[in-house]
DNA sequence: GAATAATATCTACATAATAGATATTTACGG
DNA sequence: CCGTAAATATCTATTATGTAGATATTATTC
């Protein structure tokens, strides 16, 4: 097993899924929401702070600092993006869990 | 954010899903040989390991061993299951992940 | 009975996920 | 303008997951 392999996380992976869902208006507290809409989970926002934080030193998101346009205040948004790196990423995890389901066994029981 | 919500890490669900699909020959080595067949992934055998006891303690998979019965040798395999309340989170997760993989955006672009 | 094959178990460490408290910035009402 | 509230990000600490590989156990063959 000499050369590291790296994967999506779980929290990795869903996290991506949403930003990408959100174009323009990804940041964090629109993720979180999101989140909630969606799948119904509850993200606690550091959670989701450290989640992209990785992700952007893994070169899978990027983001960038609005300028301040708040509604009613509060600190410059961040907003996010996936980076085409991301999406490959995505793609792969996606193909695999999808292979994964397909098959025979599994398929007749999920 | 008071109660504890759980859910299948990247790793805990493909090894799940790995088992179902071996049916009755689910045990350490088959589940190693089918991750590297279907998705190429080479794990290490601790891993495995490591992670199916955690996933028994959550009881989502069961395991129990064999009477000695290997071609050539070897300790008692050890058979792995998914219980019912596995199944059920393997299809909470599948339809989570199919719900954002449905977004707009998304479905676009992965 | 020594070498080898098939398997599981153990130990230690690295990375990812979670929780929630705190800090920063701006607008609104008086 | 000043205090309060709203919107957001950042920080700190802890727990849960994932990874690696060495070691132990059991049986077979020669």
């Amino acid at each position: 097993m000499a050369n590291k392999q790296t994967f999506l996380g779980e929290f990795e992976h869903i996290v991506m899924l949403t930003v990408l869902s959100l174009g323009d208006d990804a940041y964090g507290v629109t993720v979180r929401q999101q989140l909630r809409d969606i799948i119904g989970r509850e993200v606690a926002i550091g959670a989701l702070y450290a989640t992209t934080e990785r992700l952007e030193k893994k070169g899978l998101l990027t983001s960038t600092k609005s300028g301040a346009s708040a509604q009613r205040g509060g600190k410059a948004k961040r907003y996010f993006k996936v980076t085409s790196q991301g999406i490959a990423e995505l793609e792969r995890t996606k193909q695999n869990l999808e292979k994964l389901w397909g098959l025979q066994a599994v398929s007749q029981t999920i």
